[in-house]
DNA sequence: CTGTTAGCGCTTTCAA
DNA sequence: TTGAAAGCGCTAACAG
């Protein structure tokens, strides 16, 4: 038999609405009338119902979901995660609209400005491509009551409400601690990166070093495949680097572009291929897994991320819940041969 | 603003109840006002609020859930995975009760068929010890109507309506790989067994031998650990197996004492320690995973298997939605030293 | 500080 | 085959 207000209310001979204010701790009731209620609900267990408080209470949250296109086999595994959440959470009055646009600091500074001033959304979840540039615009939004979130890549000296996602430098770390496990003894080895020197790049960067120097390693000089800057073509770009990867037998790729420099490497007329650890999954990475030109790769599961970032708005302003964790960071996952296909 | 049935029917000039019988596909409604009302709420983009739905049906179902005590590291995460969904679903009339038994076969087929008969559950989920012991009781609850599910593991050839769990032929599968991966190119190598042959077993070596033979390698003689037939300790029984371990440089610790086998390893005098890999991750295994000791431990995410568990129940008999997948294979996760402390 | 009352959106009799 | 109306458990506005 469940456990009404009703029951409550009845066994103490006062009405439902005190029991009400009592568990939504709301004001005006007598601390000893609150006690008694607190009580005869502990005694008998009483859970209120979500279903009910949901439906009386009609309130309606419309969050906006900010973040890139590119690469589309991983925000689209998000979108997935953020529109299967909102299924549940639609019935409990939760909106969402997603918003995708590649674009550079500037732009997204912008995209996010408007979206705090348009009136149309109640909160913003969104990627910042990079992190100080962004301190600004959050603080501004936050201070004026707008409710801002990061997922995926953080800024994390903003004032941003909370953060779901990976921890960077734990994953340069991993990246060093796999190598290192796949490798066997020999020891040339280093990162690939491209120009953009994100906040997540760095991150990763210091993380792998971190690695490096606590298990007292060097590693060679980084290479950068700099296509953009030179204007040049992605594979062209990676093609130039065979000189410089003939001897290494270990490379990280931090950047985005794992199943290109896969591809680039394989092509290459190396008298050793290193052994590839990279990031993130798709059809085409999973490939290179099983041609085994890639050893393994760091992933997160992009659909729990997508799900979790929805949670965490609804949480907190829909069920008006405290935030406990403002970073909530997502589990780093190997996949590799074996295990891939659970992954794509 | 959003769409309520009440809006439907205005428009359409009709009553609520008649467009709530169209969606509950309930009879007594004509196919030309069917046809109307469905075209209408197409038209709106009508979806039904399922808090309200819930609230007015007040329908109330009761799942017995049945599984072992040991290995404690292991259940009481499925454990916190059920709670966290009956937390959730809890507000739509789920009700669950846990019953945890380590039993021998004989015993848990008793359980099972007190549950069934009881009548104080709407539905059974449990971990048989075995699969085609517990065909027949299955069987039989399923006959008369009473709704029985698997996890974790399985028997296959039952008419249970649904599993959700890992493919262990698969786990076979990626143990092979990966002792393939961290060894390097020697090759002697085997797996160790307990004396329980249960399915679950055979299908770890089963999938272990398809990936030898795929591989075109041999392994080793099986290891067993036999302290119950043989009466003797845990410890003990491992530590007779320094002999054929001396040489081995992979073992693949396919039941469950990766803990204890990883320590009694690592007391032997063994010239060259073997890669070890095995299954599962708690607070001892990750304990030799940091040492070293163990280099690799295959895992399925136990909270989400609990809460898949619970979701497949209500989505069946409360939302009385079709299962369209009785086999729900669960992931399985690759930890090593790097990332094991995304799983404790 | 506390109670009364009218819903929220859907389901379910009962009556037509 | 359809409609009217009561009610699920909780909330909020208003009254006292």
């Amino acid at each position: 038999m469940k456990i009404t207000a009703k029951m409550i209310a009845e066994q103490l001979g006062i009405s439902t609405a005190t029991v009400d204010r009592v568990f939504n701790n709301r004001n005006g009731v007598s601390p000893k009338m609150a006690h008694k209620v607190k009580e005869k609900a502990k005694e008998l267990n009483y859970k209120p119902n979500k279903s009910a408080s949901f439906l009386s209470r009609k309130k309606e949250i419309r969050a906006a979901f900010l973040f890139p296109i590119f690469p589309e086999y991983f925000w689209k595994e998000i979108e997935r995660g953020i529109w299967t959440a909102h299924e549940d959470m639609y019935h409990y009055g939760m909106d969402i609209e997603i918003i995708r646009k590649d674009h550079e600091v500037e732009e997204q500074i912008k995209t996010v400005e408007d979206i705090i001033v348009s009136d149309k959304y109640d909160a913003l979840v969104f990627a910042p491509v990079d992190a100080e540039p962004f301190l600004n615009v959050i603080q501004k939004g936050i201070n004026q009551g707008f409710p801002i979130y990061t997922f995926n890549n953080d800024s994390p000296l903003s004032k941003r409400l909370s953060y779901v996602g990976a921890d960077y430098l734990d994953a340069g770390r991993l990246a060093g601690e796999l190598l290192h496990q796949f490798m066997g003894p020999s020891k040339n080895f280093t990162l690939i990166l491209d120009e953009l020197n994100t906040f997540q790049m760095k991150q990763k960067i210091k993380g792998f070093q971190e690695w490096a120097a606590y298990n007292g390693v060097t590693f060679e000089t980084p290479l950068y495949i700099e296509h953009r800057r030179l204007n040049r073509n992605l594979n062209e770009s990676i093609a130039l680097l065979e000189q410089d990867i003939e001897g290494l037998d270990g490379i990280y790729v931090a950047c985005g572009a794992l199943a290109d420099v896969a591809g680039g490497i394989e092509r290459m007329n190396l008298k050793n291929r290193p052994i590839i650890v990279g990031h993130d999954i798709s059809k085409d990475i999973n490939h290179y897994l099983q041609k085994g030109v890639v050893t393994a790769t760091i992933c997160q599961d992009p659909v729990f991320q997508g799900r979790q970032a929805v949670q965490t708005v609804f949480n907190h302003l829909m069920l008006e819940e405290e935030i406990d964790q403002v970073e909530q960071i997502v589990k780093l996952e190997i996949v590799t041969k074996g295990n891939a296909k659970y992954y794509i």
